[in-house]
DNA sequence: TTGACATGCAAGTAACCACTTGCCTATGCT
DNA sequence: AGCATAGGCAAGTGGTTACTTGCATGTCAA
């Protein structure tokens, strides 16, 4: 199992965590396309395709496979463990 | 105002972000020491006092000086981007 | 004031990470 | 079959980052 936080630090991966809280089931064309255009972000096919490898190994994005397209879906079951470890304070 | 993600990548600023959970107002060397003991973490005094200045800067901890020692605290708030930014989806 | 203690500063090093580059596999359409 | 499309694999490269090393500053106690 990867790291969750490592995998939060890189900004594109954020952005493409983004994307799939807007629409799940996308594929790594569609995610390139709609990070260069609303994230003005340049990056390569195989940049994205190294990030969504992070994430599925963070457990945040889960994939499947049908026919030659590879859908992507958001899972932020994972991000429950970092408000779990640090809990907020009590406001007195 | 520094990246609040990249400051949780590190498994050892987690640990200390862990111990000022536990105990808040620690100087550097009651931290360094607690690493040691607890998490058998080998790290030297100045590796520690670098984490905690990232930690500062994304204001997960903050510092006091108080004669010649430097108190730590931790502070949660800025955690609560994380949660607020990719929403637990609705379980049907 | 002298020495011990707590911390700060800064340059250098080694490991890691994001990204590229080039080629390959597989699926679907005509 | 032939070709275009969607994606995968792997080695190499540049920049970032965690850590070290050495010295400097500031505070308190005797």
């Amino acid at each position: 199992m990867g790291d969750v936080f490592k995998a939060l630090a890189d900004e594109t991966r954020r952005a493409i965590l983004d994307e799939l809280a807007l629409r799940d089931d996308q594929t790594l064309f569609e995610i390139c396309s709609r990070l260069a255009m609303k994230h003005g972000l340049g990056s390569t096919r195989q940049a994205v395709s190294q990030h969504l490898d992070v994430l599925e190994e963070a457990g945040l994005v889960h994939s499947e496979r049908r026919g030659r397209y590879k859908f992507h879906t958001l899972d932020t079951s994972p991000l429950a463990q970092i408000a779990e470890r640090w809990p907020p304070k009590d406001t007195p």
